[in-house]
Parts: C-alpha cells; sequence; structure tokens
DNA sequence: CTGAGGATAGTCT
DNA sequence: GACTATCCTCAGA
C-alpha cells in the first residue's frame, strides 16, 4: 500500500448522499478496499457509471423495487450486488433512503493484496495458462473487479460505511487530472446519456 | 411452469 | 465490431 493509503479516512453516509453524477465522479481516486479471510486487497477507482432514479430505464430500480433490486432502495452508502451471465457487479446506492438510485463501480487500479487477486482471478480461468495477469487485467470491468475482490451476493446490501469486510476510503494520494466521460457500456436502454465516468489516461479503464 | 432478457467478457472475424 | 455461453430472476399464463 503506497503512504497515502495510511492516511486515508472512511467515507461517511453523507458522501452517498446526493445524486449519483456527482458521487460517480467523486469516487474517482477513491480506494475500494476489501478484507476476507483470505487477506486485504483493492485499490484505487478510475472507472464508473451513474444509474438514475428517474427517467432512467437502464437503471434497475425504473420499474419498481424486487427482491432482487431491493438493496437498492436502501439508505445511501450500501453495497448494490447482483449477476449478470453468472457474473457479479457491484454498485453503491446513492441519494436519500427510497430513491434508488446508483453508481456502478466498473474498475479499479490494483494497489493492495495483488497476489490475492491474481489467484483469484486465476481461479476462474482454471485450465488455461498458468501465467499470473497482469495488474492491468485484474480489475478491469465490473465482473472482474468483484472476482478479483470476492464480491459476490453474499455481500448484497452491506452498509459500506461500517468500515470492515467491503468499504470505501478518500484518498490524498493523486487525483485525476482530468475526468473523461461517455455513453453507459452495454446497457441497451437508457439511451446515449453521457454517465459513465473515468479516470482520463489510466491504462486500468476497462475498453 | 415456461420463456425472455440482461449494467459481461472471451473469442473470432 | 459481432457472436454467444450460461444462469438467475421475473412476468405472464
Amino acid at each position: 500500500m503506497p503512504p497515502g493509503c495510511m492516511r486515508s479516512a472512511l467515507l461517511p453516509r453523507e458522501f452517498y448522499d446526493r445524486d449519483p453524477v456527482r458521487v460517480a465522479r467523486a469516487l474517482l481516486g477513491c480506494l475500494l478496499l476489501r478484507r476476507a479471510r483470505a487477506g486485504l486487497a483493492g485499490g484505487r477507482i478510475v472507472e464508473t457509471e451513474a444509474y438514475l432514479a428517474d427517467g432512467d430505464p437502464a437503471c434497475h430500480a425504473s420499474r419498481g423495487r424486487t427482491r432482487k433490486n431491493a438493496s437498492m432502495f436502501g439508505r445511501p452508502g450500501t453495497a448494490y450486488v447482483y449477476a449478470i451471465h453468472s457474473r457479479w457487479c457491484f454498485n453503491v446506492v446513492t441519494e436519500p433512503e427510497g430513491r434508488a438510485s446508483a453508481v456502478l463501480v466498473r474498475a479499479i487500479e490494483p494497489l493492495a493484496g495483488l497476489p490475492l487477486m491474481q489467484a483469484r482471478r486465476a481461479a476462474r480461468q482454471a485450465g488455461r495458462d498458468d501465467a499470473a495477469l497482469p495488474a492491468r487485467d485484474l480489475a478491469r470491468g465490473p465482473a472482474r473487479l468483484c472476482e478479483a475482490l470476492a464480491i459476490d451476493r453474499r455481500l448484497d446490501g452491506w452498509d459500506l460505511t461500517r468500515g470492515t469486510r467491503l468499504w470505501i476510503s478518500a484518498d490524498d494520494g493523486p487525483r485525476p487530472a482530468a475526468i473523461a466521460t461517455s455513453a453507459r457500456i452495454g446497457v441497451t436502454s437508457g439511451g446515449e446519456l453521457p454517465l459513465r465516468f473515468y479516470w482520463a489516461g489510466s491504462p486500468f479503464v476497462s475498453r
């Protein structure tokens, strides 16, 4: 861990209690951390996407509450983890409880627990080459990120402000010199809204 | 009970 | 850029 991590501060609930676009931008540069029995792993958030409570068909809560998206309706700072094609995606709930907006964390720059992340990622690809994956490929993309950090449905609904198991900290390390914007990746409904944000120039961004 | 669909990623052209 | 494996949830009958 770089020195900056030592002075990192757990993000309070108020951080998440605002519109998802602001949260998505503010999360760039923050540290996503995961502690499990196997050890600590995590890194710097470099890519996010916002999903809006109003007028956003791509938002999972747009057609009301179901068992699957229930945690989206929870307090700001709650984790929303869902599966697509047998892979996991990790979101942070934003705005006051019941609004059901969120930010999808799409990629991190791995900083802590690289061997652990490599082992987790290699496990799925068992049978392929034995070479360890480069840091760049450990957590580039939402499903890869969850695999590297061992995030699955057991963490759906987890309170990120607790500061255990899975949490996010501010960091006084580098901040993005520029935040790039684009349409969200893979969304079939919701148009071309510029709701994807990423650290311009970072090699750890997906695509 | 059945079928459609999905905020992916790996592979091929 | 296109194709698709693969599986869980949900809506509809």
